[in-house]
DNA sequence: ATGACGGTGTGGCACCGA
C-alpha cells in the first residue's frame, strides 16, 4: 500500500505531470495540495480514466487539496472542524486498505510569511486548531496518517542552511513546537524511521538554481500513528519530477505500508 | 538585496508562495 503527498502548485498546469507520474508510480493514494482551482475545474474524468476516485476541496486561485484513491473515499471532512477558515487547506477521508480502514488527513499548512506578521499568527492559530481537532480524529480512527505540505522544517537536518535561516519562517521555535505537538499526539515522522541521505529535501526555490545546488527544505511530511509503525515499510522522496520542464517546486513523498 | 521564479487573475502589474 503506497500513499503519496505532493504539492503540485496548480493542478491546471501540472495535470499532465501528475498523470505521467501516476502511470510510472501507480500508488494507491495520492494526496495533492495547492490545486489552485475551484471544484468545478477539477479534472475528475481524466483522473477517473487513470483509475482514481477523487475527493476534492478546491478553491479558486489559492490553496485547494484533494485525495485521489484507487478505492472510493468515505466520511470525507473538509477543513478543521471547530476552526472557521476561509481557505481550503484540509481534506480527510477513510479508505480501505490491507491493514483495515485507514484515515488519511491531507493538509496544506499555512505558510506564515514571517514571524510577527498576521499570517504567522494565523499559522499558529491554524496549527492549534489542527491539533485540537486531531485528538478526536485519532480517538475515532486507530489507523491514521497525517500528511501534506506542513511548511515547517522539523529540525536542522531539514534545511540547507540551519544557522543562516534560524528562527526565520519554516524554521522558528514556535513552528517546530507545533510540529512536536503533533508528534506528541502519538504520531511518528515516517521519513526518519529510515536511514536517509543527508540533505534530503522536498522543496527547492525556483530561483537561483536552488534545485541544481540542492538548496532545499524538507517541509512535506508523512506522520503515521505510532501503532502503525510496524507496518511502515519505507518512506522516500522522489526528486525526479523536479527535473521536469515546468516542475512543481515540491517533490512527491511516498509512504509504503505492508500488511503484518 | 523588499532581488531572484513561477503561479494566479484583479492582468500588461500586484500579490502570493517558501
Amino acid at each position: 500500500m503506497k500513499i503519496t503527498t505532493w504539492n503540485i502548485n496548480s493542478l491546471a498546469v501540472r495535470l499532465p505531470q501528475v498523470l505521467d507520474w501516476l502511470a510510472a508510480n501507480p500508488v494507491d493514494v495520492l494526496c495533492l495540495q495547492e490545486l489552485k482551482l475551484s471544484d468545478d475545474k477539477f479534472p475528475l474524468q481524466a483522473l477517473q480514466a487513470a483509475g482514481y476516485h477523487s475527493a476534492v476541496f478546491g478553491q479558486k486561485n489559492y490553496n485547494g487539496v484533494a485525495i485521489l484513491s484507487r478505492t472510493p473515499a468515505r466520511d470525507v471532512i473538509k477543513n478543521i472542524a471547530g476552526f472557521a477558515d476561509e481557505q481550503s487547506r484540509v481534506i480527510a477521508a477513510t479508505l480501505d486498505s490491507p491493514l483495515g480502514e485507514l484515515r488519511v488527513v491531507n493538509g496544506y499548512f499555512v505558510n506564515g510569511q514571517a514571524p510577527g506578521t498576521d499570517k504567522f499568527a494565523y499559522k499558529m492559530r491554524w496549527l492549534t486548531g489542527l491539533r485540537d481537532w486531531l485528538v478526536g480524529e485519532l480517538a475515532a480512527h486507530p489507523n491514521l496518517v497525517l500528511l501534506g505540505d506542513f511548511n515547517i522544517t522539523a529540525d536542522d537536518r531539514d534545511t540547507y542552511d540551519p544557522d543562516g535561516l534560524r528562527e526565520t519562517i519554516h524554521h522558528t521555535s514556535e513552528e517546530r513546537a507545533h510540529f512536536q505537538a503533533l508528534i506528541d499526539l502519538g504520531l511518528v515522522d515516517a521519513f526518519r524511521l529510515f536511514a536517509q541521505a543527508e540533505k534530503s529535501y522536498s522543496w527547492w526555490d525556483y530561483r537561483e538554481m536552488a534545485f541544481r545546488r540542492n538548496l532545499g527544505l524538507r517541509i512535506d511530511h508523512i506522520l503515521v500513528r505510532s501503532g502503525l509503525q510496524p507496518s511502515v515499510e519505507h518512506c522516500a522522496i522522489d526528486r525526479l519530477p523536479r527535473k521536469n520542464e515546468r516542475p512543481s517546486d515540491h517533490a512527491p513523498v511516498t509512504l509504503t505500508l505492508k500488511s503484518l
